[in-house]
DNA sequence: GCTATTCACGACCAATCTGGTAGACATTGT
DNA sequence: ACAATGTCTACCAGATTGGTCGTGAATAGC
């Protein structure tokens, strides 16, 4: 599994945060609470993504957290690097090349298959996410908002 | 990291095998020795592939490993998913659906490069792998074979 | 200044996977 | 018989994942 559930509780936290942008803060039970994430859990996730400059916080009644810039700005691959480290699906393919390249036998193969998914991933914003699940959000009953 | 040493370790292995076929049985210490391999631990990959049904063995003096069926008929995408198991990027694409899919909101994006990663894979034999080594030996003056 | 609210941070923990070692045992060619 | 070879099981250390918990720091409202 390329992705464990950190990337994905961890964009799930984001495409919350970008859903309530200019509402100001939302605290981090609220959002545990709306996308089943364990609060705890959370916790760590947040600090990760502050300290990658994603978001911002805010201490006290009433703070909680916030993007720390617009979420047209943000893309999938940044996001998801921050959170999961490399996303090299071979270790030759890492960009710290550690000398081990030679022998894989396969790098061209997988080379091809990274550009794509890097590619893709650079081109969804979490706007673009959000607009996602709003489009969603119509046609089916379930939904994450208040 | 999406592959493990174990998926990088399993293929140059049966690259190994391909590149011998025809000459009868190959010797794990010799694999081992020529891909740079632990020798205990291609004990288990070996295993492994021969409980999928890419390699038979014959014990004895003279014995070893052969493959199982003609390189080209081998694909790297079910050679990967043998030595790795599901090569979903995410649990929500893995086909056991767990009944998580509905939240993580970016399936959608996924799904895409599952499939452009699927879909190389399966164009990629182990016979074509052989081919690209051997191409490369000319060029270079490194080589594996005795 | 007190208090309640909220984030920040570090210690700790259990389960799983990776990568690997070691040894006993089965098979077979000579 | 014996040496060469694969088969199998048990075991192990380290990293990572996915948490929990408790203490402390900032701050808004009173």
């Amino acid at each position: 599994m390329l992705l464990s559930t950190k990337g994905d509780y961890g964009v799930r936290a984001m495409i919350d945060l970008a859903k309530h942008e200019g509402e100001g803060p939302v605290q981090r039970a609220e959002i545990a609470r709306r996308r089943q994430i364990p609060e705890s859990y959370l916790d760590h996730l947040l600090a990760q993504l502050r300290r990658a400059g994603f978001v911002r916080s805010v201490r006290g009644p009433g703070g909680g957290h916030l993007l720390a810039k617009p979420a047209e700005d943000i893309c999938l691959l940044h996001l998801l690097e921050a959170l999961e480290g490399s996303l090299a699906p071979l270790q030759c393919l890492d960009g710290a090349e550690t000398g081990a390249e030679a022998i894989c036998g396969q790098e061209w193969v997988w080379q091809e298959i990274y550009d794509n998914m890097r590619n893709k991933l650079s081109s969804v914003s979490l706007a673009a996410l959000v607009d996602h699940e709003r489009e969603h959000e119509r046609s089916v009953t379930i939904n994450y908002s208040i």
